[in-house]
DNA sequence: AGTTTATGTCAGCCTTGTTGACATTCCAAG
DNA sequence: CTTGGAATGTCAACAAGGCTGACATAAACT
């Protein structure tokens, strides 16, 4: 009844052995490992969050309005896939507090174009100097073959829609 | 004042331009895939528990019953990383609706081991099929060595204790 | 002029996390 | 046997952060 994929048997022509890492087994510890992996890695964000009142939700706005500097709130919306009404609050409480600008739009009115305060862009480092402290930790222990493989599995596990936004981030800076 | 762990320049006697992926554009890449990665593992079985009306606290209780059949509520709440109120919610409306069976513990009365009846078997089924056919994609694509790297990474991100209970998860089945 | 778009806002609902208080059950030490 | 502590369950209250729906406003487009 269960759909394997790949019978543990082998024997699919191309490949063989090398398929062993697609039985149920193995599957289910890669997923296991997202689910672990993901606690730790928004672990000591969450702690510095916590300390300013603030949540995840807080967090991925100042993440990437620091990213783009100026985007739109419509813009942000897309990227972190939630309602406007849901990011309004967010960005509501952010703007109070000044740790985000948001200045009308120029080409056009309508829009506001959303930028970090110093005090934000603090934040923010804060924030992105614990995140990048346990990535890079993570990265020296398991070596640079190790993260090309990590990035790539990553890659193919977003949906596409994402995966266009994530790439579309890769050329603004690299 | 930010440290980037690495000085652009290379240098640092062993290594020099393998480190390159260490980069502070490189660390928020990385942080990026998670990001958009963890979005996209998810996304599959939230679509089904919503037909449920279901969240991922169910999921993640139905995950781990599954996986240590007889486990305890305590076990259970380590594992999870939530307070005995929130698992204790979750857990209520599993059992009301039939998906789990809460046994009184035989050595120790107080305990109450957690078991998945038929139906619970059907929607743990259903959720981690729609999983592990996202992950067998990812990995497929991947290949092999980039599935090594993938895991190393991940377990290397983990805290301390977590990635003890991910291996002693190992054990169990493997 | 009328429609569409971008944004903001109000109200209400849900899930899932939290803390605190308290009852029950039962093992184990005195 | 009694008492202390551990494991569990339950009630209440609260908050963050999702959601939907409705409505307002201003600007841009046609």
């Amino acid at each position: 009844m269960q759909d394997r994929g790949v019978p543990h048997g082998g024997g699919l022509g191309a490949g063989g052995e090398n398929l062993l890492y697609l039985t149920d087994a193995q599957l289910r510890k890669g997923i296991e490992a997202m689910f672990f992996a993901y606690r730790g890695f928004t672990a000591d964000p969450d702690r510095i969050l916590a300390r300013h009142g603030y949540g995840r939700a807080h967090h991925r706005a100042v993440h990437f309005i620091n990213r783009w500097p100026g985007t739109t709130v419509n813009n942000l919306l897309s990227i972190l896939g939630v309602t406007k009404q849901s990011l309004n609050r967010v960005l509501r409480t952010l703007i109070d507090d000044g740790l985000v600008e948001s200045r009308v739009g120029t080409r056009d009115k309508r829009e506001r174009n959303l930028y970090l305060t110093a005090d934000g862009a603090a934040l923010e480092r804060a924030l992105s100097d614990a995140q990048r402290a346990r990535m890079r930790a993570a990265y020296r222990q398991a070596g640079p073959e190790a993260v090309a493989g990590f990035r790539e599995v990553l890659e193919a596990m977003m949906d596409p829609e994402l995966r266009r936004q994530f790439e579309g981030a890769a050329e603004t800076v690299e």
